[in-house]
RNA sequence: GCCCCCGUAGCUCAGGGGAUAGAGCACCGGCCUCCGGAGCCGGGUGCGCAGGUUCGAAUCCUGCCGGGGGCACCA
């Protein structure tokens, strides 16, 4: 990239000038280099006399002048300016732009792309507990993880996409008696559903299909051999669900993880053991506790119960083993706000089982409030009255409801009314990303028809319309602003983007037509237009919204 | 009480130490002989308060105020 090129350039002119400064030559930071707000400023900027005066013991004007004094020719560079307290100034010419449009011509889909980093990273997002079906209380959390994985992907890493499912814990017991009343309620038997189960209606529907599945014999099974069984029929069928769901929502997981398979495999009992060895738990009023206060909790949490089940913690724990013990070299997991008190125990547990724990990050991101109208919906889950992500889906379609979804920073609590984000109208950014995206098919088909197709060998030199110069340094910064998203995991950096991409072939759609009269000016603009719609492809495609060839324009 | 997040324009939010803090919505006014008007152009005295660090703070630190969330032998 450009900058990088730059930056280069001026560490040449600083590395020379340093010695006159009196500062070591090998002690330098590499300049940083900005692309500036303001034209007067110049199109990219440095600090770095600003940032090493006081080492030199100069004025930052001087050191800035001593440093631009040494620096050599540059292809790309027209003018150097010293401005404000120190500030060096860059104005390019366009050649790089230039550049950048054959670049992504070339390039397509892969433009910005990160080189192979051979570095495996695991996400981990969802997760829910398949006691039913996902509801848009997951959906953030899938937004989110889905598009990190995509980001980081995107950045060279080798990504896998896991669900971790707990079908161990007490709540799968209490969906499981829920099923089994249903089982035998379809089968005429008296067998309510326990008040602390799960008493929506697709219980009903999970009992039903079991049935239609497996015959009435499930229930004459022992006691507990039935329960067992129905719950596991019963989970099945929630995870076949959630499946089918998040495909729905452009989701595909490459691994499923039970729980109950740590448990089956040791690997928890394994988990206690390696804490217990390393002296990290103790026994109290019947239930083994792991000392989580050394690292900062504000109490131990317990491991194993009193009625000596093990807690969703000590699954945590085995959880942590076997993630590394698979290879990974990056642990991401995707935890909603409420999980903020289990960072610290589980960050402390690794490194009691000496995992480098800078290789582990448990990101955490705010809750949604789901509106209609304004309103704010009320769910509960066990009561059976939530609303669904296929409803959710249904209503305002995965491509809105993703960007809308990925609007703001993971810090920030979000409102989403459902309402409002499944109207189709101009107040819906995810529709104006997507319009920039169709308008500029339209001209690509027509240039077509024409028998024009988009060609690197243009002459580029003919862009000079400022609204073309604009969308192409747009062009040229996606790159980094998708670097950046992925490193600060901020997936709503992609979405604020795309809209401002957008925003640029707009107004170059509008100001500058594309096919006219004068053959080289068009070949050129068709060349910027292409480039243009491949971006907005590119940043279209890490949030998983589609970019379409055209909209349906009747609902506007 | 302890922990986490937030407080920026009328509203919803960007902005991860730099020069004159941005966008969308809303409101007002303009733009269609032409590639899709879901569009474009113009209209803006706002960083909760108080200290601190720094040449420079919306940004980092401390305290306070206000809002949201979490503090189980649930998951």
């Amino acid at each position: 990239m450009i900058e990088a090129q730059l930056a280069d350039w001026l560490g040449v002119g600083l590395r020379t000038a340093a010695p006159d400064l009196g500062l070591d030559p090998d002690a330098l930071p590499a300049p940083e280099l900005t692309a500036t707000r303001q034209k007067e400023h110049g199109d990219f900027a440095t600090n770095v006399a600003l940032a090493l005066a006081g080492r030199a013991g100069r004025p930052p004007r001087e050191v800035a002048a001593a440093i631009v004094a040494a620096l050599p020719e540059a292809p790309f560079v027209d003018r150097v300016e010293i401005a404000g307290p120190g500030f060096i100034n860059l104005f390019t010419t366009e050649d790089w732009l230039h550049d950048v449009v054959r670049r992504i011509l070339a390039e397509g889909p892969a433009f910005g792309r990160g080189a192979s980093s051979g570095e495996r990273v695991q996400v981990e997002f969802v997760s829910a507990n398949p006691t039913g079906p996902l509801t848009i209380g997951h959906a953030r959390n899938a937004a989110i993880g889905d598009t990190l994985a995509r980001l980081l992907a995107f950045a060279g890493h080798e990504v896998e996409r896991e669900y971790y499912f707990n079908d161990a814990g007490e709540q799968m017991d209490r969906f499981g008696a829920s099923v089994e009343a249903r089982y035998l309620q379809a089968l005429g038997r008296d067998a309510p559903v326990p008040e602390d189960g799960y008493h929506g209606d697709y219980v009903r529907t999970y009992a039903e299909e079991i049935l239609a599945a497996e015959g009435p014999g499930l229930a004459d099974l022992p006691p507990e051999e039935r329960f067992v069984r129905l719950r596991s029929e019963g989970a099945r069928r929630a995870m076949d669900g959630m499946r089918a769901t998040l495909a729905r929502f452009g989701i595909a997981f490459d691994t499923y993880l039970r729980e109950a398979s740590l448990e089956d495999e040791g690997e928890i009992a394994q988990a206690i053991e390696r804490l217990t060895a390393a002296g990290a738990t103790y026994e109290s009023e019947g239930a083994l506790w792991f000392r989580s206060t050394v690292h900062g909790d504000d109490k131990d949490r317990v491991l194993v119960r009193s009625n000596g089940r093990h807690t969703y913690f000590a699954a945590d724990c085995a959880y942590v083993i076997d993630k590394f013990g698979r290879g990974f070299d990056h642990l991401l997991y995707v935890w909603g706000a409420d999980h903020h008190g289990d960072v610290v125990r589980v960050m402390g547990a690794a490194t009691v089982l000496g995992y480098d724990v800078a290789r582990l990050e448990l990101l955490l991101y705010q809750f949604v409030t789901f509106l209609r109208g304004g309103e704010p919906v009320k769910m509960s889950k066990r009561a059976g009255t939530f609303v669904t992500l296929d409803e959710l889906i249904d209503e305002v379609g995965a491509d809105a409801a993703r960007f809308h979804l990925l609007l703001f920073s993971n810090d920030h609590a979000m409102n989403f009314d459902i309402e409002e984000v499944a109207r189709a109208s101009m107040d819906n950014p995810v529709y104006y990303v997507q319009y920039a995206h169709a308008r500029i098919a339209s001209i690509l088909r027509a240039a077509a028809e024409a028998g024009h197709t988009p060609d690197a060998g243009a002459d580029l030199a003919l862009l000079t319309h400022e609204a073309e110069l604009d969308l192409a340094r747009a062009l040229a910064g996606v790159p980094g602003v998708i670097a950046k998203a992925a490193d600060l995991r901020a997936p709503h950096r992609l979405t604020h983007a795309a809209q401002d991409l957008a925003a640029r072939c707009h107004r170059f759609y509008t100001e500058s037509r594309v096919l006219g009269e004068d053959e080289s000016l068009s070949r050129a603009r068709l060349a910027l237009a292409a480039a243009a719609q491949r971006t907005l492809a590119i940043l279209l495609g890490l949030v998983g919204v589609t970019a379409p060839e055209r909209m349906d324009r009747d609902d506007g």
